[in-house]
DNA sequence: CGCGCCCTTGACCAGACTCAATATTAGTGG
DNA sequence: CCACTAATATTGAGTCTGGTCAAGGGCGCG
């Protein structure tokens, strides 16, 4: 499977094949496969973006910096995510990996060659654009509470919430793997480390949530959570 | 000129004709330029999305409703931005006048036929991203003060901020023309209208700013504007 | 087993929100 | 042109959520 995939990107059903593309780009690079540990930087704002990204494995997180250090993570990626788009010369936000991760990188130029590649382009930077809507809401308008609700929801239920056939089991037990620190947490969150701790307790206290591990979330009361959220 | 580019698409310089392809696809609309007066509903959150839009002239908010009545304003656009775009059926957040404005809707279909449009749509698309991450960092991260220093350095400087050539006069005077009410700048900076006055009110008061109307601000000092923006 | 890192908890503080009263403004019609 | 009105903006007082600072606890890894 890995050999296999190693020259297509991930289009959730379809593959492209980028050989073709690549072949007729002599000055193109070959499209690479990388393996990363955990806390890898895949590039920092503000670096040349010669090459886009694609998530093959694993979780990727993008986020910017304030001069002062506060920090604002953007963007969560999964696995078929493609990041380091910009129309600009430099990346506008820094990219480093959440977990082991497996990273395909391509020379940014076959963008522009392969209608397919852009519409792949085009469909990914719509949702990229509705998932930051959305999260503008959670930050612009929700207490600690709904946005640490809306949080663990969202990886319960996998990010493809607009899908109608989702059914919520109202008494299913889902277990979800955090793969992030509690300031990562906090900083996705626009919250303090502090608040996201206590939140997390009062969860707990409230018999919503119980912790297999620090990073592995039980929630023990889906709807309930879901009241939490804010939404609908 | 308004005759003229009746059946074009604005792209910064160049215009893309979209006769030929409106001629070749027979079941698709015309596009159509409709000219609305301020607070005009150019479609909700929820309808389904058939049309895709372009301010031509004026200005338009994007935003999204919780079910109690928060609303965030996610998006700004100004002339040649595009809206109306998403990969489901419904449109993902609510399109609202701001000021008098001109919009041309075209069919949704067209956008997959033309690559022309689809890389100027994928252009756009990186565009909004990255101001959205931008926002991303202003809602999660900044203060009051800084948030609507921010918001006054934005509409003073234009969009296009990562133009190096822009350069900053120390001590020249910049008026703003808001076309937004308190409550509407407060519910895009995920602040109440109170504190945005307020925040007005201080600015007022430390000799940055002037009204010369409640939706006219003169910045006296940009530099010194800059400094509470938070951004480097 | 122990060390270090991360997480949790507590006490206190501050910035922004809420509620309420007043002041301005822009628009309307006499 | 001015007075009136309704809508919008400002200001004040008090509250509360979430931030800050600081101390302890627990977990995972070597």
């Amino acid at each position: 499977m890995d050999a296999q995939v190693a020259d297509t990107i991930i289009r959730d059903d379809i593959e492209i094949d980028l050989t073709a593309i690549k072949l007729a780009e002599e000055g193109a690079r070959a499209p690479q496969l990388t393996r990363l540990a955990p806390h890898t930087i895949v590039f920092f704002e503000g670096d040349e973006a010669t090459q886009v990204y694609q998530v093959v494995e694993g979780a990727v997180m993008l986020y910017k910096l304030l001069p002062d250090g506060r920090r604002q993570v953007v963007e969560l990626l999964s696995p078929g995510d493609l990041f380091g788009l910009t129309v600009g010369t430099y990346y506008d936000c820094s990219a480093e990996t959440l977990s082991n991760a497996r990273v395909r990188g391509f020379d940014r130029r076959l963008c522009d060659r392969s209608s397919d590649l852009m519409s792949l382009m085009c469909r990914h930077l719509q949702e990229q654009l509705g998932a930051m809507r959305e999260h503008a809401v959670l930050l612009g308008r929700k207490s600690a509470m709904e946005r640490l609700a809306s949080f663990l929801m969202r990886l319960a239920l996998g990010r493809t919430i607009d899908d109608a056939d989702q059914i919520i089991l109202p008494d299913s037990e889902h277990v979800v793997q955090l793969s992030m620190t509690r300031q990562e947490i906090a900083d996705y969150l626009g919250l303090t480390i502090e608040t996201v701790s206590r939140s997390f307790s009062e969860l707990r206290r409230r018999g919503l949530v119980s912790f297999d591990r620090q990073d592995k979330v039980r929630i023990k009361d889906l709807s309930a959570m879901n009241e939490l959220t804010g939404a609908l």
